[in-house]
DNA sequence: GTCTATACATGGATAGAC
DNA sequence: GTCTATCCATGTATAGAC
């Protein structure tokens, strides 16, 4: 991996962990093992390298995402196989948490691929429940997606990667009925 | 109000708003006009004042919270009354906000105030969920609750109040037929 | 109780040598 | 491309006068 790269990466990590508002450039050289001149070499600031590492966040997101989707099967099982996707719950999201970081959201270049992911995950969920029932598509995979970003805030609060998987059981339990399901 | 109560107000609205890393001693007395002498007079210093905005966040969110829940009427009718309850969802809530933060996070003083609001208030839906349903109360009030702090991380990043409602009526949609209403 | 002065580290970036 | 030196503002706190 290229010192570019390396820098994009531990800028991913760094915002994951800390946010941008708590990410230092400094913090960035140490964490990538390149020198301050290198890192001003490739891009122009911090900004600039964090929008290229927001941005290969997103882009994460959605692949992952998709691979859930795609599987075959009923509607319930696609949303099911997502939400239970294998998760380090207590890290959280790394797109989400940006909602959080005020610098980002003040900022209409990083912001956009946020309010993209996120419009775009609530459609694909949206699409796939006005296959198979007759919920309102758009609320419903709102509040599903919503379930997801509340289970990570509820379990970092608790300490424990659990309460995403309660959370997560809760909206399935829910689903239920309203769903025809696979097995 | 006296300066040592501005000084406390004053970090509430900045932590709310900037997070914990966000916010300065300096911004907390430019926000409150009180001097730097004065704020270490009433405080130790930042971590000291933040225990005690916080603290007052976590109250503040319970009294609340709890003027909902006594309303009379069947559970659907009060679990609804307190997701649809007047919020500034574009503002996103006070004590949820801080489960992002590193610092408050790694500090068991800070994080304690934020981890039993969370459990007070999953187990405080729990029990009502459990008077009128056999949806298991844990997991179903666990995901109620992630409804809500996900809603606000979707309307954060949509710059839309009206997807924390979405994800709300999506809620309360899929909890239809699964409790009794009250109308 | 509040003010001003001071201190020292860090944040974020530029300049120029190699 | 990478390194070191340098720069100025800010973060966070202490000291001591009033």
């Amino acid at each position: 991996m290229d010192t570019r790269e390396r820098l994009i990466e531990s800028t991913r990590e760094l915002l994951w962990e800390r946010g941008y508002v708590g990410t230092s450039p400094k913090a960035i050289q140490a964490h990538s093992g390149a020198g301050q001149g290198s890192m001003y070499h490739h891009f122009s600031g911090k900004h600039d390298l964090a929008l290229a590492a927001i941005t290969r966040n997103a882009e994460d997101l959605r692949a992952r995402a998709e691979a859930a989707f795609t599987q075959r099967g009923p509607a319930f099982d696609r949303i099911a196989a997502y939400l239970r996707r294998e998760r380090d719950a207590l890290r959280g999201c790394p797109v989400g948490r940006l909602t959080q970081d005020p610098d980002v959201m003040a900022d209409s270049a990083l912001r956009k691929p946020v309010e993209d992911t996120f419009a775009w995950l609530t459609d694909r969920i949206a699409g796939i429940l006005a296959e198979e029932s007759r919920l309102d598509p758009r609320t419903t995979a709102t509040a599903l997606v919503a379930v997801l970003q509340g289970g990570y805030v509820l379990a970092r609060a608790a300490g424990s990667a659990d309460v995403y998987a309660d959370a997560v059981d809760g909206a399935l339990g829910l689903l239920e009925g309203h769903l025809p399901e696979g097995n």
